[in-house]
DNA sequence: TAGATTGTTAATCGATTAACAATC
DNA sequence: TAGATTGTTAATCGATTAACAATC
């Protein structure tokens, strides 16, 4: 599908970008440049400029760009145009979390299935949504067209109910679990490290101290 | 305190070093070369030596590193051998996941208040921890010598918070709401966005999809 | 047309990898 | 000592920034 491999350091800004330019659109600005994006988001004009055209060009000389515009091309680029079926593995308070907070079914990430393997909290609903067996996971994920799967649970059975999830099917993986998985590269794993990210804000806190 | 700054690429790899030799030292391995800690975490030997030699020589040349040693190395430059003080603002359902892991409290990170604007929870425990009114904030923070601040509040609220945890002397937030805070950079932020992660997710499904 | 601003090439900077001398 | 493996310098690679010609 891609001509290009892009990076993931440009990837990884376009949600930057859809945030910002969403927020534009919002307060009713109709065009943008570079140069004005750039002293809102506290990046380098050129940067955006290149990071713009790894999608072909977006802009027009001597006018900017149009905001309404690059808002849906770079919804489209991140997928958010078409609807995800997710399910979610491990219904603790996470987990709970995560299926509770409405942004994310707005963005076209629909919560379909929810699994857990502790028998007490099967049959409890989440949001309308039955907490489920995890004998159930296999037909569920087959039956409805699931294509993410997000993992919150404890890292102890992470890696196992991975390659059961690939193994039904699943094509990509959002990882809460401290664990590095181990899944076949076309299957895409995004991770959630929360203690790596609380030991990085902690090791800056340290040494930026006097 | 440090001599030259490290880059937050190195940085952001220390955790992940910090949790495979947690796993060595549990399996009881007492020694590791760059080349074996390099096979399991798949990579570079010569980037794992490059990242320990910015903070010294943690090995010896022709034995390798001893996990134990390089284990409590590597937490002290993460700052895990002090304790933090947390609050907590926003105790909706991921507020309350957060609380409720207890990961982060076997690292030193303590939290000493849940703070939430609405007057209907206040007053509710999360694990002990009674949820108090914003207003009890500043004295909280003052008296408990609490360093830092957790957001899990909604985009609206998090820009004008964060500015009034830094007046009460606030030195680091781990913010969760999805907006870019406005404070002093000598104030560390340490961002969870989750629904850029997602997207992030979202590209990498769509453009390797064939 | 003149001015503005993109798209894109070239230059710089920083991070990763390779190589090897130092040394346990 | 000989072998192993680090610490560190040098080479490469990739990402960011600068510059400017193309063009609206």
């Amino acid at each position: 599908m891609e001509e290009k491999e892009i990076s993931q350091a440009v990837i990884s800004r376009l949600p930057r970008y859809f945030r910002y330019l969403g927020d534009l659109k919002d307060e009713g600005i109709e065009r943008i440049s570079s140069q004005e994006l750039s002293d809102i988001m506290k990046v380098t004009a050129s940067q955006i400029r290149q990071d713009f055209n790894n999608f072909g060009g977006f802009g027009q000389q001597g006018y900017g760009y149009n905001v309404v515009y690059l808002y849906e091309e770079i919804g489209k680029i991140l997928g958010l145009d078409k609807e995800h079926n997710l399910i979610i593995i491990g219904a603790g308070h996470l987990g709970q979390a995560l299926v509770n907070y409405m942004n994310f079914e707005r963005r076209g990430f629909i919560f379909r299935g929810i699994f857990d393997s502790n028998p007490a909290i099967c049959g409890m609903k989440i949001r309308e949504i039955e907490v489920q067996p995890m004998e159930k996971m296999e037909t569920f994920v087959k039956e409805n067209n699931i294509d993410i799967a997000v993992l919150t649970i404890p890292k102890s059975g992470a890696v196992a109910v991975a390659e059961q999830l690939v193994s039904y099917g699943i094509k990509a993986i959002w990882n809460f679990a401290h664990v590095d998985l181990n899944v076949p590269k076309e299957i895409q794993v995004e991770n959630v490290h929360l203690s790596d990210s609380l030991m990085k804000l902690s090791y800056n806190l340290a040494s930026h101290d006097n």
